[in-house]
DNA sequence: ACTTCGACCTGTTGGC
DNA sequence: TGCCAACAGGTCGAAG
């Protein structure tokens, strides 16, 4: 269920568990992911040290001396760092183990996520290369989202959601961005001003910006081995709160259906 | 080039 | 209490 807030919070969490650590071995107990796992992943990564680990998009990846190994974790996926003691569960579905002993586990029971490997740039594969910049990176701004919106004919909801775009907006944040900047998630992206790009540009930065900061000060313990890794309650204006009051003008929130996606917005705040 | 829709999978929840 | 349908925070790739 993890949205970029939470897969950064995830990469934070199993970094220094692996950083510099040499990969003494890789099991696979269930190849069929959303793409099958590489079955000679174990003989490209056994041997080499993991240099790095990054994030793109909802992507992790571990950079080794000789490629990447890329992580997604779908709707259900989650990472947790154990050692050989640390019992296996239904869904345990791959261990990375490294040399100080740690074993980094992917356990997903949808099996929506994904493990890949790639021996060349990393931003030359298939599923990075057509990726929209990263929501906090600056090059991300209203002049350019207005750019892309063009005349636009599809729902600024399903604009700012497509990776294209932007990447990292999640079906909750895509709604709890458009309550703060005060557009309706139906309106035609072609039809959004400048100026109210300003507002979302702001509020999908401030939203990310604030749960990160909330995943960073909640995520204590990352080898949580008993509960939940790195994932954290928070606090939402208007995702899940049909026929609750809107927290700022108390007309109800509605919900609707886009792309078989639930939106929640208030349709007195939003035009 | 753009938009919509089906597909992948299992666990949880809510209504009857 | 139990059953079943609906739903869940992703996103690619095909089809129109």
């Amino acid at each position: 269920m993890p949205e970029l807030p939470e897969v950064e919070t995830s990469r934070r969490g199993i970094e220094p568990h692996l950083r510099n650590k040499t990969i003494t071995d890789v099991i696979i107990r269930q190849h069929k992911l959303r793409w099958p796992i590489p079955k000679n992943l174990p003989a490209l990564a056994t041997g080499q040290k993991v240099r790095q680990i990054c994030r793109r998009a909802k992507y992790i990846y571990l950079k080794l001396d000789n490629g990447c190994i890329i992580i997604h974790l779908g709707m259900s996926g989650s990472l947790r760092i154990c050692t050989k003691h640390t019992t296996v569960e239904k869904h345990d579905h791959i261990d990375i183990c490294v040399s100080n002993g740690k074993i980094l586990r992917l356990r997903d029971p949808r099996k929506f996520g994904c493990v890949l490997w790639t021996a060349d740039d990393i931003n030359e594969h298939k599923l990075f290369k057509s990726l929209g910049p990263e929501p906090l990176d600056e090059t991300f701004d209203a002049t350019y989202l207005r750019n892309k919106a063009g005349k636009r004919s599809c729902s600024i909801k399903s604009f700012i959601m497509n990776s294209h775009m932007v990447v990292g907006v999640g079906n909750i944040y895509a709604s709890e961005s458009l309550f703060k900047a005060g557009i309706n998630p139906k309106r035609r992206a072609g039809s959004v001003s400048l100026a109210r790009f300003e507002k979302l540009v702001s509020a999908i930065k401030n939203t990310l910006i604030e749960s990160i900061e909330q995943g960073g000060t909640t995520l204590k313990d990352f080898t949580a081995e008993d509960g939940q890794p790195g994932y954290f309650a928070q606090k939402l204006l208007v995702y899940g709160r049909k026929d609750e009051p809107c927290t700022v003008c108390g007309s109800p929130i509605k919900k609707l259906n886009q792309q078989a996606r639930s939106t929640f917005y208030c349709s007195r705040c939003q035009k």
